[in-house]
DNA sequence: ACTATATTTCGTCAAATAACGAAATGGAAG
DNA sequence: CTTCCATTTCGTTATTTGACGAAATATAGT
């Protein structure tokens, strides 16, 4: 029971509906992440093992970076059923649209320092 | 996006699920959920609550009671996907079976008082 | 009208959640 | 082997949640 609770409860938070409706379009580091959400980098950590503790995600590390993934190739049918509801039809809010788009204009390379310099800048 | 997880949200509780399930069985009033989930009166009616405002329930007063029911109708595809997949995908978890047998049993006629007494005896 | 009964609303409490910053971890690069 | 940097873990705080019993509301039968 708690098995199944625990997937929708993965989805009931506004921040990691958001963070697959990104992964659903390509995968991401959490730096990458945190620069569209705009929350502290521990915070997303939390949100992405939510996620992947639920099944949704996967992650794999690779050079510097830790990449998250949608799991599409699960065999839980749950899973995949709510993957594809939240592709489907959950789409075009405002945040989500915006989203999109700021994640195509990300470079990693200089994303992480680079947000640090403009963090201390202020 | 807040109607969206409020959705989620009211599915991340097993309780709500254990409700959802028994009402894609038969319709029920709120007396007849207390004596199968054994929980306070006035936390069904919160759960319903939630349930209803999410879209996947609605209620008609019939004599005495509020009769709950499955919000199979619904225009909203997000709502009618859930229902289905909690309806075909969440099944035979051991507490669900015991519910619907359970349910079956159940005199509304009896049961509220009597549920009363049995406290009272105690 | 009065009483019984079915349900909802209110106030409270303990536990869970989402957020943050600071400290720990672990891999890559010097 | 030490430094750097992306990420995770930890400790704290404010808010939300799920539970209860008591009081309020509503409806049916007397």
């Amino acid at each position: 029971m708690r098995e199944i609770t625990e997937k929708f409860k993965a989805l009931s938070d506004p921040n990691r509906i958001r963070i697959l409706k990104m992964l659903q379009k390509r995968s991401m580091c959490v730096c990458e992440m945190q620069a569209v959400l705009q929350l502290a980098t521990s915070t997303v950590s939390k949100h992405l093992q939510i996620l992947r503790n639920a099944g949704f995600i996967y992650d794999i590390k690779e050079q510097k970076w830790v990449n998250y993934y949608i799991n599409d190739k699960t065999e839980d049918p749950i899973i995949s059923s709510l993957l594809s509801l939240v592709h489907e039809k959950v789409s075009d809010t405002h945040t989500v649209e915006m989203d999109l788009k700021l994640a195509e204009t990300l470079d990693r390379n200089q994303l992480c320092s680079l947000g640090d310099k403009i963090e201390l800048e202020k």
